[in-house]
DNA sequence: ACCTGAACACCGTTCAAGT
DNA sequence: ACCTGAACACCGTTCAAGT
């Protein structure tokens, strides 16, 4: 039995790390709350530190620099997703989930598919974890090796892709983006057709679709390529 | 015939300024100066108002803040691609060239194309133009409305993807891009048989190919699945 | 060894005050 | 009307000094 510390003995901004002394897992799950609620340019060294209670400079001992930090959070994220054991039969159906849950949990911390454009291979375990997974699927299902190398690579350059841009109207509010897309579409309505014939004659069918769908054909076009390449 | 001023009536900082009166096309043209040589991530208010030889505040008369500028910035790289007539019976050909293009120009603007992801449409009169030619040529050769508009779409998602890729490693030297690029391949070579079987058995095909074959392969992936919806 | 306050060199944007 | 210095509220990172 211990005697609970008197509040007025307890600072409040150091409570946390009292309790809970840094460390850099600690740094890491702070840093994804903040992303989550408030997106990637919000975590800085400074807001996570005032998270923990202490000063930037501490993170410092952890982590190299702010990069690094959020290649760490990249890895954690890319984490939730679980993969499959190969099953050759479905391949395409097993390549479709694999991609489209990466976009969902990445569109979900939005802006952290930055991270992964700026980053010149996947690195983190959970990374490797899924390209192993997306590696073997495509080996089992019979592509050759050098179509199963460029696919993978050119699938997560979309999901990332698309999912940089799901995130990119974060942190408006749903009026805001109302607007803006009502502003957007009286703006294609107002284009002199005599420029943009094509556009202007197409502008029912452009603004057709929501994401989905559009991702859906992008990945189906990608996936028959693909197809067309089984011996 | 005028008579020259003396040096030392010329300031240096505000020499240009003098000669030439702040304007939207001057400072635009100065930010772009920026971006070439030091990347989008240099393009401040404050650096370019002091190539200006004056203070930030100055721009905020011409320009509401500094996404406005960086989408005008935008809309003159893509400027530089120039677009063709569709030739019906060469629409492959075209639709790649244009998209190679894009990239090209892209790249050679470091960062800019994180822009592209970050606006919702494009509205600037270049990136419509591009995005008229594009939709006739897909039209022009035979394919239903809605697979030309989707890929357009697609087609703009992927080449600024690719760009975004191809600048990651601004700003380093060659001598740090090498040393990175061993450092990858070193990391690689390490991991486990047993947790990555397939990944460590196709590194050779995995560090197969440079940037070009790959984005031909995907580009290729695409047009192929694109063909198909011909009727 | 671990932590941190203060400092340095930057940001975008606003606004009162100048011409 | 056009321009701007100074201020405000932020950054990442370093480093000497603390325990």
């Amino acid at each position: 039995m211990s005697i609970p510390v008197p509040p007025w003995q307890q600072r409040a901004a150091r409570e946390r790390s009292a309790r809970r002394p840094l460390s850099l897992d600690l740094i890491v799950r702070t840093a994804l709350e903040l992303l989550e609620t408030d997106g990637l340019d919000a975590v800085s060294m400074r807001k996570v530190a005032q998270r923990l209670g202490t000063g930037a400079a501490s993170l410092y001992a952890y982590v190299n620099n702010k990069d690094e930090l959020h290649e760490l959070m990249l890895d954690l994220v890319i984490g939730e997703i679980s993969v499959p054991d190969p099953d050759p039969a479905n391949w395409r159906q097993q390549i479709k989930d694999l991609i489209n849950r990466q976009v969902e949990v990445l569109a979900a911390h939005p802006g952290i598919a930055r991270v992964v454009l700026r980053t010149p291979a996947p690195t983190g375990p959970n990374a490797l974890a899924v390209t192993e997974a997306m590696l073997s699927i495509l080996r089992a299902a019979g592509l050759p090796d050098r179509a199963v190398a460029f696919a993978v690579d050119i699938l997560a350059l979309f999901a990332t892709a698309a999912a940089m841009e799901l995130s990119a109207d974060f942190g408006l509010t749903d009026e805001q983006r109302d607007e803006r897309i009502s502003q957007v579409e009286q703006y294609f309505a107002s284009l002199p057709e005599d420029r943009f014939p094509t556009l202007v004659s197409m502008l029912p069918v452009l603004s057709q679709g929501d994401y989905r769908e559009r991702f859906d054909f992008g990945l189906d076009l990608l996936l028959n390529g693909l197809a067309a390449w089984k011996p």
